[in-house]
DNA sequence: AAAATACTTAAGTTTTTACTTGACTATCCG
DNA sequence: CGGATAGTCAAGTAAAAACTTAAGTATTTT
């Protein structure tokens, strides 16, 4: 918990909210606006933004304003971040558990 | 936003919060007792078992008691669970570019 | 130019989280 | 047995998060 990862942080604490994953699912589909990904959420136009801001600032999604439409599309990128994270863990996991496999194999080894 | 998933919803606020990450990272090492686990992190004994609950409840952590010791040890398939909601993301997004990719490098056959 | 659309921003409220303290139980060790 | 160790549980607090309302700005549309 040192000072280290400052990204992961923000796209884990982004990825645990349920509205926005949510919001990162129907964007999965290709890009829409604000208000259009705001229509099936029963929450207001504003909280979205605010939902958005975050996605954003994590780097999980991108968004572009055009005219007085912001259009908002997935920044694979980020999700490669949380996926990286979670597959280091689980390599680390695995392995260890290769070598304890080994361990038992070839006891006379040791 | 309806009533589905409720494993992944459990699993990625878990992994939302920098603390229970750090004790992902540390278990990926190997399984250890709570008061190991505790010993790095500077909050309470007490504060670190209210997260490992969390964890157990998500299925990220398995724990097991044997006498006054209680030892942690990752649950690969909840790590699965989070890995595979984001690559299906990704996985639609990408799909999704290469159809338009199709639609751009022969436009003659629309 | 007026009305409507699509956000944006700030401020305040409510709910949820993380964390602590303190008391308690169970197990192990000398 | 008595004390130390390992963890549990409940209650309370404080800070962070999510959400709302309300007012404002910039762009279309009519």
């Amino acid at each position: 918990m040192s000072g280290r990862k400052p990204d992961i942080d923000r796209v884990f604490h982004a990825l645990g909210d349920p509205t926005r994953r949510a919001i990162m699912e129907r964007l999965s589909q290709g890009p829409i606006s604000v208000s259009q990904l705001a229509g099936p959420l029963e929450i207001t136009l504003a909280a979205v933004v605010q939902h958005l801001q975050i996605l954003e600032e994590s780097g999980l999604v991108g968004t572009e304003k055009v005219g007085r439409v912001r259009t908002c599309r997935i920044e694979p990128t980020g999700l490669s971040l949380a996926e990286q994270w979670i597959r280091d863990r689980r390599t680390i996991w695995e392995r260890r558990l290769d070598k304890l496999g080994d361990l038992l194999a070839e006891p006379d080894e040791n």
